[in-house]
DNA sequence: TTGTCGGCCGATCGCCGACAA
DNA sequence: TTGTCGGCGATCGGCCGACAA
């Protein structure tokens, strides 16, 4: 299974957010759009869409693996194309394997003049944060063996300037996932050559949220 | 949380059974009962009972903890108790916390002549297992720094007879849960004074099973 | 009779730079 | 630039009898 891990940084100290509850709404929301990737955008609540039957009904198909007497009923008189009205959008992610997804409330309207009309439609690109990163887990990087090794860029971009003068220079990051668990890293500039480390607390991560190799992480600002 | 744990011998090796699927019908209805208790017994199938709505809604209602919205909804019209008949009665464990419950299917009957009657009704008396032994766990029965300690007379009654001419006697037990899961300890009789252990394999079952103090095992012949 | 503890030893964790891809 | 490894010290797991409740 993979599993997408997204960090955010709000200020310093450094946060990490990870999908979850959405407390902060602002925060949150662009967490999982950071998530969702660039490609990803939502409909606006109150909007005009339209719903695809059997194209949902196909996605649902393939994502729910049902298995003996279940079975997905098709309805042959259903239009192709159904014009809704957007009633409500809502930002999930799931609490065991942080998947994010939507909940999107649809209501069937029959032409565009059963709806009140309002300015300012069609579609709003939503907020996708500037500065971010995104890691493909190694080995090395869930092994219990070790820490966790941060790109150069990722460090130099994101994470608070660290004060070079000291002997090895390290900080402590503290982070923030989606649910708005707080989780706690050493950050540590050292070795031969020089590189970005994740040490104490990276591991207790890794265990809690039951990450392999494969899986990835995701830092935003 | 409590958790019961049961544990069945059936024959050498020792079986413990713990909540689970029912792949043994006898076998696990058996254990099912002895976690229950001798004070519990189920309607038959087929059979006539009582069913009390307030009761059942005052149950659920304690027993579901919701929150904020949700409410229980009140029948005012309802008769306090309703002659049902019993279609059907199925042992069930929960998967995570292997607590024990029973789901009985009824169906309302205006009078006992809308029956087909059958004889032989009557509480028929559940089987309970004669031979068992339940005990609570302790701090050290649970802790990482040893195992589990084994009362007296429950090892003497229930598990095989140990070869005492061993120097120290022991033993490998195999036992089986309500899932059908099988679990192997190692039982040893040794210290001073002499008792009782189960060590190696008892540490995968209390991680496992995330057994705390408090929580107790039950073992069946 | 049995719950808890100190002692002890081996396994694992986790921090380090070496090295190479 | 960064993934993997050997080295290693610290911590933890888990088996033992001592001791006392």
């Amino acid at each position: 299974m993979d599993t997408k891990q997204s960090l955010e940084e709000l200020m310093p100290p450094t946060q990490m957010v990870r999908k979850g509850k959405w407390g902060k709404e602002d925060l949150n929301s662009e967490l999982w759009h950071a998530c969702a990737g660039p490609l990803v955008s939502l409909p606006q609540v109150a909007g005009l869409v339209y719903y695809f039957p059997q194209g949902h009904s196909e996605q649902v198909a393939v994502s729910t693996k049902r298995t003996g007497t279940s079975y997905i009923p098709s309805y042959p008189n259903l239009p192709s194309q159904i014009m809704c009205w957007v009633h409500n959008v809502k930002l999930h992610t799931d609490k065991e394997t942080d998947e994010i997804y939507a909940q999107i409330t649809l209501q069937p309207v029959n032409t565009e003049k059963d709806v009140f009309p309002t300015p300012g439609f069609g579609p709003k690109p939503s907020k996708h944060p500037s500065e971010f990163f995104c890691k493909t887990l190694t080995a090395s990087d869930t092994s219990t063996h070790g820490g966790f090794s941060v790109p150069r860029r990722a460090a130099e971009k994101l994470f608070p300037r660290l004060d070079y003068t000291m002997q090895p220079p390290s900080q402590e990051l503290v982070v923030r996932d989606l649910h708005d668990n707080t989780w706690t890293f050493r950050h540590i500039y050292r070795g031969q050559p020089k590189r970005h480390l994740l040490t104490t607390g990276w591991s207790l991560f890794v265990g809690a949220k039951r990450l392999r190799a494969g899986d990835f992480v995701l830092f935003i600002r």
